[in-house]
RNA sequence: GGCCCCUUCGACUAGCGGUUAGGUCACCACCCUUUCAAGGUGGCGGCACGAGUUCGAAUCUCGUAGGGGUCACCA
């Protein structure tokens, strides 16, 4: 048998980390099986729908990399792939389970539904609908909607005895009371399904073999099973993965109030979608040999639903961060680095002269960096010639007067630039001076960065070239004796983002 | 509240009857070092609890507790 997954998201907002999560899981085990991965828009709610959201759920499945076999973009054998666009399918099935008995017209309106719940929680009953319509006769429905009682809904109508047992491939057997489970519509008055529905068909026609899903659905799947079972189709495999947590004190759902679950957002700050795709593949999952950096094709090849834990996991930014990191500084390559980093610097404004410069710098701010949008205020002197000097630069300019000037001459006289003739000079200076390394190099890190805190000097003064390096000690001499033109005070926000006023 | 699911360091996890309970993030210390990182070394810290099964339980069973999910004409 052909594997066949299918991520199912409804686009109502902003493309969410937990639809990654789900998708990544649903990619990966049917590629492991040589299957399809279908991308479906379950889009049935019209209130809540939104045509943008859509195009970046499509746009997320690409940037991940986890692109889908069929899909609304790309079509297939078994489309339509957005659910509105499958009405007809949907009512024609319904009306066959009408027929058969296993769902039903309900005409209650809102208010009686409304006064009803209100009822069994004043009582403490357990809430859910109470039958009302369910043994109208056809006489009885028919006399409804020459009386104009429409719209109306169709309610499935579960068995009121016995169990429901069905299988979660990662918990084994779970059973529900058939009582338990309530009349709950099918088909809504404004001829949409509802997700129960509308998934079920969906899966049965689409061919889907492995219903990997969040958690949360459990309580939901007699719904599906016995719909399946009113069809008289075979029911797939049920897969719940666990459920994504907030990092409160609870562990609850993840949730927009709690976390910021836009992927865009992500993407905008920074983050990889290789990070990104690595530390969702160690929520709730772990490579049998204990590694911990792996991309989808690794994750793929050692798949296995054995390897699921089952305690939902917190989604921690520190660790996401940290993917993050090890992938700037030591998984991608530099030149691939640079292309993914370029649109964040052009973005600040920054330019620069040719690719090498580029390149270096890059190459020395990366174990610096946790996002790509921390190379804009981290390399913001790299890129500029006016940036000012905070406070603790000011202070140490001051006290290096001396050896700024001496070291202005000393660069402007050597001759081989690089970073041993570099090294040699700057320790022959010190010993010359018989000072500290640091009484030296700060004042000069000042006058090169207007900042306190930078890579080595060494690499600095041979990324920056000789003739940065002495407009940068003369500027820094200027303003030391007679003060910057524009000696404004500066906020410290003013140097990280570059921007000089 | 009913029903369902879950439970190993603060977080992510390894473990699937016999281990000094291992690794990673975070945190702390030290080393490296001109500063900031990165890196290296070490440290802190855990089997929710109680019974039972067994020669032996983190691992199996039951109970308790805790947490989560779900009870919509949302998915």
């Amino acid at each position: 048998m052909s594997v066949v997954t299918r991520i199912a998201p409804s686009p109502t907002g902003d493309p969410h980390v937990g639809t990654a999560y789900i998708g990544l899981f649903n990619y990966v085990f049917a590629k492991k099986h040589g299957g399809k991965f279908i991308l479906r828009i379950e889009d049935t709610d019209r209130e809540r729908y939104n045509a943008d959201s859509e195009m970046r759920i499509f746009k997320m499945m690409h940037w991940l990399g986890l692109n889908p076999d069929e899909s609304p973009e790309i079509g297939g054998p078994n489309g339509p792939y957005q659910q509105s666009e499958r009405l007809e399918i949907y009512k024609k099935h319904a009306l066959d389970l009408v027929e058969s008995g296993h769902l039903y017209p309900c005409f209650c309106s809102e208010e009686r539904l409304l006064k009803l719940r209100e009822e069994q929680k004043r009582r403490k009953q357990p809430l859910g609908y109470d039958g009302f319509c369910r043994n109208l006769s056809k006489e009885e429905a028919g006399a409804c909607m020459a009386a104009g009682k429409e719209p109306y809904v169709l309610r499935l109508k579960a068995p009121s005895e016995g169990e429901t047992v069905f299988r979660d491939e990662l918990r084994g057997q779970i059973r529900f009371k058939n009582s338990d489970i309530r009349d709950g519509i099918m088909l809504k008055s404004d001829g949409y399904p509802t997700y129960h529905l509308a998934n079920v068909i969906d899966d049965h026609l689409m061919g889907v073999t492995h219903v990997l899903r969040a958690e949360e659905w459990i309580t939901s799947t007699p719904i599906h099973v016995l719909l399946y079972r009113a069809f008289g189709w075979d029911e797939p495999k049920f897969i719940h993965m666990p459920l994504l947590r907030n990092p409160d004190a609870n562990k609850s759902k993840i949730s927009k109030r709690k976390l910021d679950t836009s992927v865009d957002s992500y993407r905008d700050q920074g983050i990889l979608p290789e990070a990104l795709i690595n530390f969702l593949g160690n929520m709730g999952w772990s490579m049998p040999d204990g590694r911990e950096f792996f991309g989808l094709k690794d994750m793929i090849k050692e798949f296995s639903i054995e390897r699921i834990s089952l305690g939902g996991p917190v989604f921690d930014l520190k660790k996401l961060r940290f993917f993050n990191a090890r992938y700037l500084r030591d998984i991608l390559s530099l030149e691939d680095l640079a292309e993914r980093v370029k649109p964040f610097l052009e973005a600040a404004g920054y330019d620069w002269d040719d690719e090498d410069y580029l390149l270096d710098i890059l190459d020395i701010l990366k174990s610096r960096a946790e996002t790509l949008t921390e190379f804009v205020p981290h390399g913001a002197y790299f890129f500029h010639e006016d940036f000012s000097y905070d406070e603790q630069a000011k202070k140490k300019l001051a006290a290096g007067q001396k050896y700024l000037e001496d070291l202005e001459r000393e660069f402007a006289l050597l001759e081989s630039y690089d970073e041993d003739s570099i090294d040699d000079l700057i320790h022959d200076y010190v010993q010359s001076q018989s000072v500290g390394m640091g009484k030296v190099l700060q004042p000069l890190r000042a006058a090169l960065t207007g900042v306190s805190n930078s890579p080595s000097m060494t690499e600095l003064i041979s990324v920056l070239g000789k003739q940065r390096v002495l407009k940068r000690i003369g500027r820094a001499l200027s303003y030391i004796t007679a003060g910057l033109p524009d000696d404004k005070p500066q906020k410290p926000e003013a140097v990280k983002t570059g921007a000089v006023s």
